[in-house]
RNA sequence: GUGGCUGUGGUGAAGUGGUUAACACGCCGGAUUGUGGCUCCGGUAUUCGAGGGUUCGAUCCCCUCCAGUCACCCCA
């Protein structure tokens, strides 16, 4: 093997692609219910974009982005992720113009230079949903429930729901520096990644999972004790209506989003059975994105939901459906005068409707039968010199064993007839 | 980017410093004249991730690289 797929790509070989159509079909059978429209947006757009939606100071940006110039000498990038694109296709083309919230959704493949491990990919696949132009925590709720149904339909239990609001640009500032202030005093315990947090996000430290920095960040102030009025609000309000609607969820004061676009709302699901990598959702509300874009101030919501690691959990719980290789009929052939009307016969099966298959290598008659098994084949018809002569087939039921003659024409009833049973 | 583990045929895997690299599955073919699923028989790795080095000799020892995997980081 010389040229191999590159680091953290996978294949998705046809053993394994009716499960992503089955996941694929599920997540939009469920916007549709829910009222969410696709849209599909182009895999690269303009670095620029990705600057000034998603963050500078973000991991996204500053290790793990595929930027190239292209020929035309312009900074292009590898979307990371897409609520960026979906945001300036809205701007771009005034969605803005029409019924709002705009619902969207797309099912696409994002891509991120990290260091491949377990559910974690260079290239990986993201389900998200957009809802642009309400504030209301009533669409919080709506989507969060989207991705609840998402999950409950491909059957998947013991997933956690965790919700937090991260605040705003109004009481976001009054938090952060009054968690400056009662962790600066005892900051040389902290990990390095925290020290160096401590400037540039110190709402992360809350979120390290080192167990030091943990004990010693157990008493700062909660974001919840600092909220202000409106963020406050939003937050009761959308506990309210997820109590209202039955869902399962739980608070977590210290779910921070990586993204620097987010407000309020902010959540997660997760899947502790896939190990480091057991967030399967993630997403929450950035009302400050559009603007940051170009727009006129817009609230907005969405998450994304990574596709692999779905499969991996759905994998793990054996809820992946075995995908059906069955076809009604084999045709085979004697040679290669009968190979001839072998390919003709099977051409008006398939025409007829019927998936059909045959031999492509001159097998032998007892090699084509096995083939025929393999599939495995509700009827094998067979063309010999005999059959060809009189214008008939040799239709085999490969249950019973059972074989008769048949004219070629009458053939295609003569199954339809014999399935029925 | 950092660290641990791993790297033998299509797959799962034995193995040893020195002639022909087990075995199982799969695949291909065969078991008298044109017929499957069971059984039996045969075939199927000039080669042990790549490149160097040590050695009379390396798949087995050393180094580098690459890849996979898991974890940190971060995230979907």
């Amino acid at each position: 093997m010389e040229i191999s797929a590159p680091r953290g790509t996978k294949d998705i070989l046809p053993d394994s692609s009716s499960h992503w159509q089955y996941v694929e079909r599920i997540a939009r059978e469920v916007c549709r219910d829910y009222g969410y429209q696709e849209i599909r947006t182009p895999v690269f757009e303009h670095t620029e974009l990705f600057l000034r939606g998603i963050g500078e100071t973000t991991d996204i940006v500053q290790k793990e982005m595929y930027t190239f110039t292209d020929k035309g000498g312009r900074s292009i990038t590898l979307r990371p992720e897409n609520t960026a694109g979906t945001v300036r296709a809205y701007l771009e083309h005034k969605l803005y113009g029409e019924s709002q919230p705009a619902k969207m959704y797309y099912i696409g493949p994002m891509f991120r230079y990290d260091k491949p491990q377990a559910g974690r990919f260079r290239q990986f696949h993201q389900f998200g949903i957009e809802a642009i132009g309400s504030t209301g925590p009533i669409v919080d709720a709506e989507i969060i429930m989207a991705a609840v149904e998402f999950f409950t339909r491909l059957g998947l239990k013991d997933l956690n729901l965790f919700i937090n609001s991260v605040g705003c640009p109004r009481c976001r500032p009054v938090y952060r520096s009054k968690i400056q202030d009662a962790l600066r005093g005892s900051l040389g315990e902290f990990c390095e990644d925290c020290r160096s947090r401590f400037d540039r996000n110190p709402m992360r430290i809350l979120d390290c999972k080192n167990e030091k920095c943990q004990q010693l960040s157990k008493n700062a102030p909660q974001l919840s004790e600092c909220l202000c009025d409106e963020c406050r609000d939003h937050f009761t309000g959308l506990q309210t209506v997820l109590t209202a609607a039955g869902v399962d969820y739980k608070l977590n004061p210290r779910l921070v989003r990586g993204l620097d676009y987010y407000t309020k709302t902010a959540f997660e699901i997760q899947y502790p059975p896939l190990g480091a990598q057991s967030a399967v959702c993630g997403g929450g509300r950035y009302d400050g994105l559009i603007e940051e874009i170009g727009g006129s101030p817009t609230p907005a919501i969405g998450y994304a939901i990574g596709l692999e690691r779905v499969l991996l959990a759905l994998e793990k719980q054996e809820l992946l459906p075995t995908p059906d290789r069955g076809i009604a009929i084999f045709v085979a052939a004697f040679d290669d005068k009968t190979r001839v009307l072998a390919f003709k016969l099977a051409t008006e099966l398939r025409r007829a409707g019927l998936a059909c298959e045959m031999d492509y290598l001159g097998r032998g008659l007892k090699a084509q039968l096995k083939q025929a098994n393999r599939y495995p084949a509700r009827f094998v018809a067979i063309i010999g010199e005999e059959e060809a002569a009189q214008n008939k087939v040799a239709l085999k039921n490969m249950l019973t064993g059972e074989q008769q003659l048949v004219d070629a024409g009458q053939l295609i009833q003569k199954i339809r007839a014999e399935m029925e049973d």
